[in-house]
DNA sequence: TCATGTGTATCACTACAGCAATACACCAGG
DNA sequence: CCTGGTGTATTGCTGTAGTGATACACATGA
């Protein structure tokens, strides 16, 4: 907890550093590595270790706070947020899931693919993610 | 076939004019109101109703062709493609899907959705597609 | 209080996506 | 052959997303 290498940025890689830093840090709270009430590494620790501007970690942690998965502590720096229940509530997260789904399964309509089929791809993605 | 409305265009909407093109003229064509064979109306045609650059809507089409949605006809047009079989495989288009499912999935996964619960919004949007 | 730590508003720069004006190559049909 | 129809390569403009330098407001802790 003292110094983790924060977080992998490659700026060449064609997505935005604040993206890239918005994805891990999600990662890191949907693993559990960054516990509800666990504060994030330091705007200016980020911007050292990952060698990029202050702003753009800023940026990023802002983008954060908005999904409302970090929330702003004066002073202190950003805090990971319970979203377990509350405004956070699963039906809510499903809408929103559902908002990703959406154009990924019209397309596959659009591909002439069934229902079925559909199904196995998503078995294969959720077996990936959950071994 | 005469002078079909052909696409509604709203410049304004944050969507990028070709993508509003390409994606209505897909809907179209998985939908069958163009069958295999079919010519999408002329770039020239599109322009003038939608009031935009011939150009806009060239790069549209060739979207669509990258897509293998549509094929050049020297002097004719864009014809639409038989997709079934061939190079469109099923395990092709699976993995196409796949690409588009992932990110969607890895999201849920840092929204702290269970793959059960994942199941059900699939389904959900199934149901809608083919009621 | 004040030194040091938070995050950030403001402004400016740069690269690139989106779009369009022009001119062009090609083909079907008379 | 020539006319009128395809689609498009080239070039340039413009808005804006992404990033960063600077300076600032606020909170903590000794």
């Amino acid at each position: 907890m003292s110094s983790p290498r924060h977080f992998d940025i490659q700026p060449q890689s064609g997505v935005p550093i604040y993206q890239q830093i918005v994805d891990q840090a999600g990662a890191l709270i949907a693993g559990g590595r960054l516990a509800p009430g666990d504060l994030l590494p330091s705007v200016r620790e980020v911007a050292r270790s990952a060698e990029v501007n202050p702003m753009t970690v800023s940026k990023a942690y802002s983008k954060l706070e908005a999904e409302g998965l970090v929330e702003r502590v004066r002073g202190r720096g950003m805090r990971v947020r319970r979203l377990t229940e509350g405004e956070g509530s699963v039906t809510q997260r499903k809408t929103q899931l559902e908002a990703l789904l959406e154009p990924a399964l019209a397309r596959a309509a659009q591909l002439g693919l069934s229902a079925d089929q559909v199904r196995q791809v998503v078995e294969r993605l959720l077996k990936g993610y959950r071994p």
